[in-house]
DNA sequence: AGCTCTTATGAATCATTGA
DNA sequence: GTCAATGATTCATAAGAGC
């Protein structure tokens, strides 16, 4: 089974060179993005982005199994009213590093940030691009099939549930047994189109994305027992899907803030786990 | 009001030549996606993909008046495993030519075709990316606004301290401060994602977009008795949406069949107008 | 269970002011 | 003039409470 999650508190340009090469089965991240402002979360000048990012791929490269997946989340900023292109240089030069870029996910955030203005509209998606090492990797795709037909809803919200009750007994072997409870009924194949609001829940610190979506590419990626990356870690949503699914985890966070509180909440659940 | 939709049969990179400098309020065009198997309808091959469009988007950069826009629908191919980078490559190169890379807009194909592969999932969007020549643009954002949700109903009920509180205690929010605006509200601006079905007939032609797609963006950049262009005309969906909204149009097209068909169908359309 | 109603909040953008 | 900081402006969704 899974172990408790691993936090190494500093930056991972430098931190990832301690992991041992070929040793991480999925990489899930949101790096920051590129940020004008001063120093809201070190936040990197746009024009400086893709040279800040290239040495921490390259070790992302290294330390990734060669049928390991890396799934980057990331969207431009507007600057100067248009959208500034180092995304799109940043994935050229990755491939020129060695990456293979396999697929482009869109994360629809059906409740995205409100604003009006003269010409353009609300930015509703974000980009969830799919690097990997080799044209073969793991992928297994019935864990994310999704049921179809109004029937199915209902089960699918308390599968949701379920899930959230990190239950640890039913961790690992609880989703799959759900899931299972579908085959031979009606279940589809997802796309590579995912709708996912944006946390709503009330942490002090506001999570980057929602525990689903990780949680998502953990059951495609990986098998319980894999061994999960989060190089960019923040509030440890990643490392938090990883381990509810019973998946091995490494985060790497450079504010010490959150390295305590993600420490310190799983100590928590430690505990409740052994004497609850 | 409009004219009937001029027609050009040849190929768009000399026809071009013809049309006189900033004299398109909008461009709307999908053009031949990039092809390995080179004989099958005058594909392109990926890698030659960039250099091959930047000559015609040079001369649309020529045609397109300073205040209007570009739309642009494409989408990149598989290519050994990979996502080709030709459209990242041609968004760059677009650039440096002196377009302005303002949105990208996604087309969420609802009901695209169903498909199975070990290794990814279906591709159900596409890009629609925005060009302008100017940071100032026509856009009228009011005539694409969709009715909005039961939200309002319940929502404008109760406008009532928590909106107001959120003003005063939140840093630099100011949520609640004009939400008597929203009374009696019926619409509201859509976002950057786009929702629209395709339609599966017709698989000949690349440019397979339903009308309400290119009916969407002329609505949103062009006013009644504005000039309309497709350089890849097809079918002549564009020519078709915009001669009913009441726009004018032209349309270039290289395969004479399509022409033909296109002509033919508008005579047919004028004299039901007329006689019908 | 299923419905209505309440409430919180999300990696935003632009124009203006200040250094 | 350029660059950085500040203020003003804005919806739709889902979770949760209540019935």
């Amino acid at each position: 089974m899974n172990t408790v999650p691993r936090v190494i508190c500093g930056d991972c340009a430098q931190e990832l060179h301690v992991l041992p090469t070929n040793s991480i089965d999925l990489i899930v991240t949101s790096p920051p993005y590129a940020d004008q402002r001063k120093q809201t979360y070190g936040g990197i000048h746009p024009d400086q982005y893709v040279e800040w990012f290239l040495p921490i791929s390259a070790e992302l490269l290294r330390v990734l199994k060669p049928e390991g997946t890396f799934i980057l989340n990331i969207k431009e900023r507007v600057v100067g009213g248009e959208r500034h292109t180092y995304v799109l240089k940043l994935i050229i030069a990755m491939r020129e590093q060695g990456w293979l870029w396999t697929e482009e996910f869109i994360w629809h955030k059906k409740n995205c940030y409100p604003g009006k203005w003269p010409n353009r509209f609300r930015d509703a998606w974000e980009r969830l691009v799919q690097f990997n090492k080799q044209k073969k990797f793991k992928m297994f795709q019935e864990e994310v099939m999704v049921p179809v037909g109004d029937w199915a809803k209902t089960r699918l919200r308390s599968l949701n549930d379920t899930d959230k009750s990190r239950d640890e007994s039913k961790v690992g072997s609880g989703f799959g047994k759900n899931i299972s409870n579908w085959v031979g009924r009606d279940k589809a194949y997802p796309s590579n189109v995912l709708h996912m609001a944006t946390e709503c829940a009330n942490r002090s610190h506001s999570a980057v994305f929602p525990e689903t979506l990780p949680a998502w590419f953990i059951r495609l990626f990986t098998e319980p027992g894999d061994m999960v990356l989060d190089p960019f870690m923040g509030s440890g949503t990643t490392l938090n899907a990883a381990n509810d699914l019973g998946r091995n985890a490494i985060g790497i966070e450079i504010h010490q803030i959150y390295c305590e509180q993600f420490t310190e909440s799983m100590q928590e659940r430690q505990q409740s786990m052994l004497f609850g």
